[in-house]
DNA sequence: ACTTTGACTATAA
DNA sequence: GTTATAGCCAAAG
């Protein structure tokens, strides 16, 4: 069992999305890494695009490729653009690319100390 | 059941 | 530094 099924898996993408903080983004390697699923990072892309009728909503804007830029900014809605979003956080976004992305890179194992922390 | 595609990443040239 | 190719896993056609 321990087979971590398609739902499941969305959900602990859901879930690790929603633990960026603001004015953050993400990689979905590290995102896919970090829920035991390395190398799956194509997955975490296919989890969020259905993120959009999750609820609660997922900051999918948080979440970005290796290289800082926004592939997924195509999928948002034309009112609320993935760069948009992220300028609003304080994070600059040029041609679709996150400016001084290692400045507002945020790793997920933070999340991990930070659950823990929070079950004690 | 097989083939193609996809919000990726790493390595090689 | 960039560009090209391979590896990756699962869903959709």
């Amino acid at each position: 069992m321990s087979k971590l099924a398609g739902d499941e898996f969305k959900q602990a993408v859901y879930d690790l999305t929603r633990l960026i903080p603001c004015g953050r983004v993400t990689s979905y390697g590290a995102i896919a890494r970090c829920i035991g699923s390395a190398g799956s990072a194509r997955r975490v892309g296919w989890a969020l695009n259905q993120c959009f009728h999750e609820t609660p909503p997922v900051p999918a804007h948080r979440v970005v490729n290796r290289n800082g830029l926004l592939t997924g900014a195509v999928h948002f809605s034309s009112e609320a653009p993935m760069a948009d979003q992220l300028e609003a956080e304080g994070v600059h976004v040029v041609e679709n690319q996150i400016v001084n992305l290692e400045r507002v890179f945020w790793e997920p194992w933070t999340a991990a100390e930070l659950m823990d922390n929070a079950e004690l």
